[in-house]
DNA sequence: AAAGATTGAGAGGTCAATCTTA
DNA sequence: TAAGATTGACCTCTCAATCTTT
């Protein structure tokens, strides 16, 4: 039902943005999920728990290894934390917020005419709302 | 906007519904994907090209390697195609009918408990036309 | 040569165990 | 002992190459 159509649209939208990233010679969207919430942060960088929280789509130890990529690439850099040494930072550098910028239009344009062009503006709005109860909705944990 | 609580609300539901299956020490929901259109189908099988259109999740290079693990757990058998040596029929088998039986409630509770439940009627009627619209929009695939 | 499907090599993910610091 | 983060072993997916049949 509304369920299918919803794991469908995933699939076709997703499929696009990483076609439109690929045939721009960008890196997979998961990067742009990682660099973005540094961008947002307070001194453009976060503990890498705070990072894996904003990276819905993968998990802790996922995080880890894209991270060593991302570093790799030269986006990133790791930091110490001054008051807790078992913690790092990721921290955003200037070539990393360059890659934002080159992203950006991409992805927008991709999610643009894929996904919100099919929507009109009162139902975009509506999804919105409706979705982010969605994300919100208790834990339900009662296994078996 | 409405397409990042798309992509969260996305995560969210599948992590609860993966979590549900194996709680019930069932296996993952690609199986599920593709066990149902096998179900529906005229003799209950399909042909590998034709299966892979349907699991709109994953490629047809992968599909081949889920078949055959779904195949060693015996929930479907690789049949030849009679007027065409080089297709195979991926064919559900009894024990593959039982799985869907015992995989359908876990699944559907799970997608109720976190999105359905999270939406009105109308909500969700509306979100399936919506998306709908989204899963037909044209190629645009004019590269860079 | 092209179509249907599979396979080898490699990229990227998870779980459980580990290392370090608190 | 527990918390923050990474690593080792393993699993699954993709790309390009392959095999078979049309």
């Amino acid at each position: 039902v509304a369920w299918r159509s919803f794991l469908n649209a995933h699939a076709v939208v997703l499929d696009r943005v990483e076609a439109a990233l690929s045939a721009a010679s960008l890196p997979p969207l998961a990067w742009y999920h990682v660099l973005w919430p540094l961008y947002r942060a307070p001194e453009r960088r976060l503990r890498m728990g705070e990072l894996a929280d904003e990276v819905v789509t993968i998990g802790r130890t996922g995080l880890s290894r894209l991270v060593d990529r991302i570093e790799a690439a030269g986006l990133l850099r790791r930091e110490s934390v001054a008051d807790d040494r078992r913690g790092s930072y990721a921290a955003l550098t200037p070539a990393g917020v360059e890659m934002l910028r080159r992203m950006w239009p991409v992805y927008a344009r991709a999610v643009g005419d894929t996904f919100v062009s099919a929507l009109g503006e009162e139902e975009a709005r509506l999804l919105a709302e409706a979705l982010g109860r969605v994300a919100k909705s208790p834990d339900a944990l009662q296994l078996l």
